[in-house]
DNA sequence: TGCTGGCACTCGGCTGCTGTGATTGCTAAC
DNA sequence: GTTAGCAATCACAGCAGCCGAGTGCCAGCA
């Protein structure tokens, strides 16, 4: 869509203002030619202004609710916005300071980078966030460990290549000292070595006699139903933050609106298919309100970007609110968040991706 | 307080009515003279009704808005209800099988009966729930495992007595292969064994030459570390879900509510304080409105329930909602779910406190 | 003494009305 | 192509009046 340079000029400032006045205490909602005037100071009269509206509207870019109502963006109208008005606006060497001290005094703790990822996106665009941990393209096993806990249970944990920890207790038919433990999950460590799932789910163990060969069946048995549930619970895993925050905003008056947002967040609605997308494309992905066809998410928009290192790692870091949000400033937190987390994950994990 | 049979059975219709009349799509709020003598078919006309209850409104049990507008019971007619009008109703034999089979098909998998335990209490009761999971009265240390992860990266995995895992990685200045680590690993688990953390903070790892005993020291300055902040984190712990299923519920209206209720949940409010209380205590503790003094949570009532075996494995397990809720109901799914909970976890960890 | 029927009174919520202010679309002039 | 001016439009707040639900009270009755 060709726009002439004024138009262009009056849609960004229109969609500027209309995004403004959503922080102030102010009702205003839509825009009126009267104020861009005002506020802009522009070179031409009021007039002129309505009739640029109009012709916006008619190209779909605006729309207004009541004839004596001012204008408010359509979704293509922000898109429009987004693609060829947005100034990009990188956080200032201070904020980027800040984040990084912070993401330094967890390092090392691996689901604490998820919370804070998730604590900095809200409090730097005032919408709610959401992020995935770092997972692999594939499930591979790293290690098991088996812990005496009391009488004949015993602590199964197992971690993946991936840095996923899972717990299990299993129950045996009678108890076994640590050692043998130790002894079995050795074992089962150098044979399981970096296997994926279906490896695991291959091996079976009869170099043992009796009492720990039924202990390595299960244990396996175990460790393969595990990693099969790790394949499948994307949404399990999203962490979510910020509805609090969200709620602060003017925008929210009828707790309907709370119950979409809520469903979205969960995963009950929405936003878990955009993720293997965003994981799949690279750069921040933008999608405003009804674009992706999701009923529940008509008024609300989200920006994805991937974070990691190849396809071997990989997660998403996100934001979702309002369709009336401040893009440029929310695209490039959501941006500036992936490259720490990416640098961060290449630092723990090795520069670029390894075995591929 | 004493009060006659007739009021005590007048107080009690009219808080059931109260709270039925909270389900259903009418708008009716308050419960009225003329209402009570319909629906029970009372052997007394309405004015005697209005006597009645202008004395309970009297002795501070019941109130009224407005002039005309019918009676609404106070925090304090909800507690003598509580006490000593409401009639125990245990979960049917059929809701009791369902519970436990689901418990079944996750056990082993402790984390997922805190969701569980959750997820049943929300629906079973239309609440919001709280749930934390077990933890040992001290912290106490049970094994750790060192994995090589990549260059000079290893990933220390820290299990204590109450079944926490904790995971954090660790950068050495050189790579150790993994038979190096994995002795470290054992000696350490030998030196620490079932210690607290005290006594983890004053052990010094001097037996070893130069590059493991670097590694040995940054491993117990990190366990120590690890395990003093596990002591104070209880509300970072605390596990919640039902938010949406409580806003389905007619008593919703405002979003200033939500906000609250929200706070509540995510521990910025009210609930934490309540919860080394209902640990400290036997039974169901129910603590309804205003009554801790919490301004945030005036209207919100809440029942908890401590589960667990002795001192060194407890947790608790609860609901919050609006005062207006079906006490009976809620009290006896709490209960319930509390038993099941203790019972689980008896027979994974022995029955009875082992040792103190 | 305790219960009941009757009745006046209170008050919230609903409906319809009007005035106001903001903003547009249109037209005629520049 | 741009501008000034003006009538038309429409949401919204405020007000009045009505309705109905429910109470409080009183006088009469068992």
């Amino acid at each position: 869509m060709e726009l002439s340079e004024r138009r262009q000029l009056i849609l960004k400032l229109a969609i500027q203002e209309y995004v403004e006045a959503a922080g102030g205490d102010d009702e205003v909602q839509a825009v009126a030619s009267e104020t861009l005037l005002r506020k802009y100071g522009l070179s031409f009269s009021s007039a002129t202004i309505r009739n640029e509206l109009a012709a916006l509207e008619e190209l779909g870019l605006l729309t207004h609710l009541h004839t004596s109502g001012g204008r408010v963006p359509t979704d293509a109208g922000y898109r429009y916005f987004v693609e060829n008005l947005m100034e990009r606006t990188p956080l200032s060497p201070q904020e980027q300071r800040t984040i990084q001290h912070q993401f330094y005094q967890v390092r090392g703790e691996l689901d604490q980078w998820i919370h804070l990822a998730a604590a900095v996106l809200v409090r730097s665009t005032q919408n709610a966030a959401v992020v995935t941990p770092p997972r692999g393209y594939e499930t591979r096993f790293k290690h098991i460990e088996l812990i005496s806990i009391h009488d004949g249970v015993i602590l199964l944990v197992l971690v993946l290549h991936d840095g996923t920890i899972r717990q299990q207790s299993l129950t045996l038919e009678q108890g076994l000292p640590q050692e043998e433990l130790s002894r079995v999950a050795g074992r089962l460590n150098d044979v399981l070595s970096d296997a994926n799932t279906t490896r695991v789910e291959a091996v079976h163990g009869d170099q043992l006699e009796p009492p720990l060969r039924e202990l390595e069946l299960l244990v396996i048995e175990t460790v393969a139903r595990s990693m099969r549930q790790c394949e499948g619970q994307m949404q399990e895993l999203l962490h979510h933050d910020g509805l609090l925050e969200m709620l602060q905003r003017k925008d929210f008056k009828k707790i309907e609106q709370v119950r979409d947002v809520l469903e979205i967040l969960e995963g009950r609605a929405g936003i878990v298919p955009l993720i293997p997308q965003a994981l799949a494309s690279a750069g921040v992905q933008v999608i405003i309100g009804g674009e992706h066809g999701l009923d529940k998410m008509r008024d609300y928009s989200v920006i994805l970007s991937r974070y990691g290192r190849g396809q071997n790692m990989a997660g998403v870091v996100g934001i979702i609110g309002p369709t009336r949000m401040a893009y440029p400033r929310s695209i490039s937190t959501v941006r500036y968040i992936s490259t720490v987390m990416s640098e961060l994950l290449a630092e723990m994990y090795g520069d670029k991706t390894r075995d591929e």
